[in-house]
DNA sequence: GCATATTATGCAAAGCATTGCGTAATTATT
DNA sequence: AATAATTACGCAATGCTTTGCATAATATGC
């Protein structure tokens, strides 16, 4: 019992004139008498008159919505990123239909299956954790859906990309704890398989070596992705009997763990041990002592992937370059190193 | 250039029969002989025809799409509301539209308008804390859109609501401070002219009283929503000499200042002093002292005002009772009590 | 063998906006 | 005054699906 809304048609009835004309007069053209127009945009505007959507988009092949998916809105830097997408994308008259992953291989599938048969006009999307293959992206795109990544990007190359330097975001985390005269710097990294993991350490190997540092394979320590195993981890570490000096964590939140472990054993930070982490999460400045991290762009790196999606609109599956843009990360100095 | 994708029209002269009957074929109709069913079947699949939502939205006058609106998608109030509601409209053919007021009112009200002009089917809405009138959200039910609120409602009565006992919310959290030892307890309230910070006031005082504890006014503090007014707020009770041993914050963000303002004057938590927020904020835990909270079932909140937009599909703006919906709330202790 | 019932399929309208092309009426041109 | 040019509109198709009604062909009953 949905009620109709105003139509083109209503108006034309009203006034005596067709649709087309009606059509015309909204949209200016000089095709249409000044008295006419006058009348038929007055009435449009008392009716509040408003296009449908669905019949121009059934029209122009466009639905004028683009499908976000992500592992969960709830992280800060997905919804940070969705901002900056909603910000350029808003401009240009697009609509943003979000969808959560969950982190879930199979939930990502169908979501964006979904997104197809919702006829969007491009997806963005950030990979969920659990592994899986992208055929599903790939069927999106022989659609003719254009697929730009962000953040958790897959490692096939036929799609666009908007990334950061993970390997210098790592490096200048390190950099900062040795010129805070840190020598011995523990790495906790995420899982093994994660490609993050190991482009971060490359970063950190890098660091070291830049400064001369030795690298010691058992300052090197895969944990998963939370506070409660970083905690694990870092009184491990201490169990053992492993000396170091300083701590680069691969995610803040893994580090609130460590901070933790080490105010269990009074250790100091940073005095005894300087800790930094990767993120920027908002709760940073809540942590005691507030954590240092390496601020991602997340807002930016939102507004860039939209703005490839707009360059992409005209997106021929058989024949597109993909492109990759990879923007800088910023160190945060707080009160942990 | 976007790509075509597969119709029924196209289906139809593949096979040489006319768009009914491929549409009833595929719909498995009986009018429609096996033979002719199998083929359309098989040839449908075999394309992965996936019929235009465009064009049944058209007809049906429905597009199978909410609006939701919430201050800011960062919140974990809003993003679990959301998963909820997600959780529920997905069951039944719905896409969500998701949009961030981002505290501002005129932000919401475009938002509203677009909303109405994308024809969705439904809006599920929390209001920006910057003040004004509801006009637009009357505007869509006028439209025929039907409006249902969670959390931050308004105060008109048309429109269906879901929302938590917060007086009940408050007399828990207060009530826990009592159980533990605690005799003179402030209250860091919200903002003097927001509804919220006057409930949870009803229910300090309710609390109290029940507990035969007098009421000193001086323990009632009003600041902004942050945790540098809740950081402000504390020390200034401190070097006013006021004397307190509990505290009741009105949400967890303020607690995190407050905690560190009495970290920073060397008072025990919770011997000294305990101290109770409001939302369990997924950072809880990595504060330190890990905070106890009101807990929101923002979850179950989202899937409420779903399920009460499915019952409004058919409204009728001159002629509907709105329903209001009370949650329960949970207290959530931790190392801060 | 003929009338009726049944089965299988097609036609066309509806839902809404846009737009190329056609037409009528008016004005300008020579 | 007659032709050309302009102005101001309308017609109808397009995009895609659903569905009531019509029609053709076959099967059933007597």
């Amino acid at each position: 019992m949905k009620s109709r809304q105003i139509t083109l048609k209503d108006i034309a009835k009203m006034l005596n004139v067709s649709t087309s004309t009606v059509s015309r007069a909204l949209k200016d053209s000089h095709e249409i008498g000044a008295e006419t127009k006058k009348q038929i945009i007055d009435l449009a505007t008392s009716l509040d008159y408003i296009p449908n959507p669905l019949a121009l988009g059934l029209l122009k092949n466009r639905s004028f919505t683009v499908g976000v998916l992500v592992p969960k809105i709830g992280y800060h830097y997905n919804s940070a990123a969705i901002s900056g997408m909603e910000e350029v994308l808003d401009r240009h008259g697009y609509s943003v239909m979000i969808c959560q992953s969950n982190e879930s291989h199979d939930q990502e599938v169908v979501h964006v299956k979904n997104l197809v048969a919702s006829r969007v006009d491009g997806i963005i999307a950030s990979l969920a954790q659990s592994a899986g293959d992208y055929d599903h992206f790939m069927y999106a795109q022989k659609k003719g859906v254009p697929v730009v990544f962000f953040d958790r990007v897959p490692d096939y190359e036929k799609a666009s990309k908007v990334i950061i330097d993970n390997e210098k975001g790592a490096i200048t985390a390190v950099n900062h704890l040795i010129e805070r005269g840190k020598k011995r710097i523990a790495y906790i990294a995420g899982p093994k398989n994660l490609r993050i993991s190991a482009i971060r350490y490359r970063g950190y190997e890098k660091a070291l070596k830049n400064h001369n540092l030795p690298i010691d394979k058992k300052l090197l320590i895969y944990c998963e992705f939370n506070q409660e195993m970083g905690y694990q981890a870092c009184k491990k570490m201490i169990a053992e009997g492993k000396s170091f000096d300083g701590i680069f964590a691969v995610n803040d939140r893994t580090c609130a763990g460590v901070l933790a472990a080490l105010r269990e054993h009074n250790i100091a930070v940073p005095d005894d041990v300087a800790v930094i982490g990767f993120n920027d999460e908002p709760y940073d400045i809540f942590l005691y002592p507030s954590l240092s991290s390496i601020k991602q762009p997340a807002f930016e790196i939102g507004q860039e992937a939209a703005r490839i999606f707009l360059s992409e609109r005209d997106f021929d599956p058989e024949n597109f370059t993909p492109q990759t843009k990879i923007l800088e990360t910023e160190l945060i100095w707080r009160a942990s190193t």
